[in-house]
DNA sequence: GCCAACGTTGGC
DNA sequence: GCCAACGTTGGC
């Protein structure tokens, strides 16, 4: 068992969003960069513990766990002409972009990116370090037992 | 809206 | 295969 911290834009799909939709399910739709794609279809598993991070946003931090609830298939927007995840080199018989199933757990406190900053115990989370844009990290145990502590 | 950081593209 | 140009991310 893993666990990772996925971003996502609230304007898009917020924390509240996910838990109102059927089955407090979303499909990870439009992840576009292969780092991110190959985390999901070459490692998740599921069951796996997911930190839903609200990213671009007025108060950017963690705002809920989450988990994976499918194995990874082809993202459908890839295939979809004029979609803006329409992706011309892709086909069905040859998809590019794939995507898990994300289900709510529970919605938390917001653990704003500045609590996480300032707490020496997270310094080596991914999602602190300069630079990072990647929006699905993986999560060591370790940081993910802080959260949890931080969260309960 | 700015802009640093980084990923991707495509000409050569 | 190099690398300049361009596009995107995302905090501030």
């Amino acid at each position: 068992m893993r666990y990772w911290l996925m971003k996502s834009e609230p304007a898009d799909v917020s924390i509240d969003d996910l838990a109102s939709f059927p089955n407090q399910t979303v499909d990870w739709y439009g992840v576009r960069n292969y780092q991110a794609r190959n985390f999901m279809r070459d490692q998740m598993q599921v069951g796996d513990g997911v930190l839903f991070y609200h990213s671009n946003c007025d108060q950017p931090g963690i705002a809920g766990l989450a988990e994976v609830s499918t194995l990874a298939y082809p993202d459908r927007l890839q295939f979809i002409k004029d979609h803006k995840y329409y992706d011309p080199k892709a086909t069905p018989e040859t998809p590019r972009w794939f995507n898990v199933d994300v289900k709510l757990v529970r919605k938390t406190r917001l653990l704003s990116l500045k609590e996480m900053r300032e707490n020496p115990a997270l310094e080596n989370l991914k999602i602190l370090q300069r630079g990072n844009r990647l929006s699905i990290t993986p999560v060591d145990p370790r940081d993910w037992q802080t959260i949890m502590a931080l969260l309960a």
